[in-house]
RNA sequence: GGGCGAAUACCAAAGCAGCCAACUGGGCCUGACUGUAAAUCAGGUGGCUACGGCCUACGGGGGUGCAAGUCCCUCUUCGCCCA
């Protein structure tokens, strides 16, 4: 394959949502070489959702691959056991074999919407981790101090505050390290909390006479609502997500955040974005408008144009025009007439009569008949069951009878 | 191995015998305002109910007492300290 070498390309490669790099200057030069390197990745398979969080990585190394560089994915086989400290502040549980193997599948049909995988060299770290002698081990150990391990902010909040740290969690960085040696990468890519692992692999490397791997670290994206984005936040976009339900998502998203993930999540070029960014300082234009421009754009990191589009049309017509939404699920209901509470539980809406009784007195609930809409506020009342008639509970859940 | 302390709802955290379905904050839900943004404001947040109440809950089990998150015993788990 050829090798992409247009500076403008590698700069923006170099400089977009990237926090960290070392050494940049040789990874330029690299690029510019016209030499095919082989790029790092390192997952550890724990997690199975990726959510867009996670995926900035993984467009960086769409990058990558798209200037025509290797990417080499090392799944953590071997050092899931042992369980990477960095985004802990306590231990991890250890994973089983199987498990692994079933989030690798799912972890792999996940970047396989960003990546080419059939382009991608794979390795388990098993395989040299596997039937490492002691005598190796040690070998490896010797280069660092437990210093330096209990330097590492993780570790040492960890130490300080009395909890425990596994004497094999403190081998992890080196045994990351170890992998960058084995498949000889040029340069790794990682988490903005991964630095000292990617650093540890450039001492390594140094220690078996290889030129030291470049390593570049990412900005982090904020979740939703500004915080750490994180599955148990429930402020997370995954990447499997509905395009619907991704749009409707990005479109609450706080304002501060749109131009981190035009850069981070999103491949529209920086001119592009920079206007964006005038527009919204400008306070001209409604930053709704420029929200809408992002969510499609990211939609189609995943998929058809066509299908960004349609899904911006959905929530138009839903949100702007306060018309029903396309797909309303739909249940059926046998009785004829029926207490309001009752019909809310069997519709599945609520899961107690209580809760379903305090959205009505807070006026919630509505019911959609041949284009009337009811506010119920009674909670004692019945209703007459007909088909087509529409629940509507709070703003955004909706049942149909059938 | 020895000593000490803690365990309360989704999370954090009050309560230390009756006024406790349990203060408060976060989260979440509803409403107002909006751009389904943020911020703000108001309300709600165990279940059932003939709307009078009834039942189930404060790590598990047992006890004292008219009455127990609240006291006692025991078990489990977690944390701290000494060896």
């Amino acid at each position: 394959m050829k090798i992409d070498t247009d500076p403008k390309k590698i700069d923006e490669l170099l400089s977009r949502g990237t926090e960290d790099i070392i050494d940049k200057d040789h990874l330029r030069n690299a690029l510019l070489s016209g030499k095919q390197l082989r790029i790092k990745f390192g997952i550890d398979p724990t997690g199975p959702k990726i959510h867009l969080g996670r995926a900035t990585v993984l467009f960086k190394l769409r990058d990558f691959q798209k200037l025509g560089h290797k990417i080499v994915l090392i799944i953590g086989n071997f050092t899931a056991l042992v369980g990477d400290a960095s985004d802990k502040d306590s231990r991890r549980p250890v994973i089983s074999q199987e498990k692994i193997e079933e989030n690798l599948k799912d972890y792999l049909s996940q970047i396989g919407k960003i990546l080419k995988l059939d382009e991608i060299e794979m390795h388990y770290n098993k395989e040299w981790f596997g039937e490492m002698k002691l005598e190796e081990i040690l070998k490896i150990s010797m280069d660092f101090t437990a210093q330096q391990m209990i330097q590492r902010r993780n570790f040492k909040e960890r130490w300080e505050e009395g909890k425990e740290i596994g004497l094999h969690e403190l081998l992890y960085p080196i045994l990351q390290g170890y992998d960058s040696v084995k498949i000889k990468s040029d340069v790794e890519l990682g988490g903005f909390d991964q630095l000292f692992n990617l650093k540890a692999g450039r001492d390594l490397q140094r220690m078996y006479n290889q030129e030291p791997q470049d390593v570049m670290t990412f900005k982090m994206i904020y979740g939703l609502d500004g915080r750490k984005m994180s599955t148990s936040w429930g402020n997370v976009i995954n990447i499997l997500d509905e395009p619907n339900d991704m749009f409707g998502k990005l479109m609450a998203l706080r304002d501060e955040l749109i131009m981190d993930y035009f850069t981070c999540c999103t491949r529209l070029p920086m001119e592009e974005i920079n206007g964006y960014q005038k527009q919204l300082n400008s306070k001209e234009v409604n930053p709704k408008e420029i929200k809408k421009i992002l969510a499609k754009a990211i939609i189609e990191n995943f998929h058809p144009k066509e299908v960004a589009e349609g899904a911006e049309k959905e929530w138009e017509s839903q949100f702007e025009e306060k018309e029903l939404p396309e797909k309303i699920e739909e249940i059926v209901i046998t009785d004829t007439e029926i207490n309001i509470l009752e019909l809310l539980i069997k519709a599945g809406l609520f899961k107690s009569k209580g809760e379903a009784r305090r959205v009505i007195e807070q006026g919630g609930i509505k019911i959609i008949n041949n284009g009337n809409t009811e506010i119920k506020t009674d909670w004692q009342e019945s209703v007459k069951v007909e088909k087509g008639m529409i629940i509507q509970s709070g703003k955004r859940f909706f049942k149909k009878i059938i």
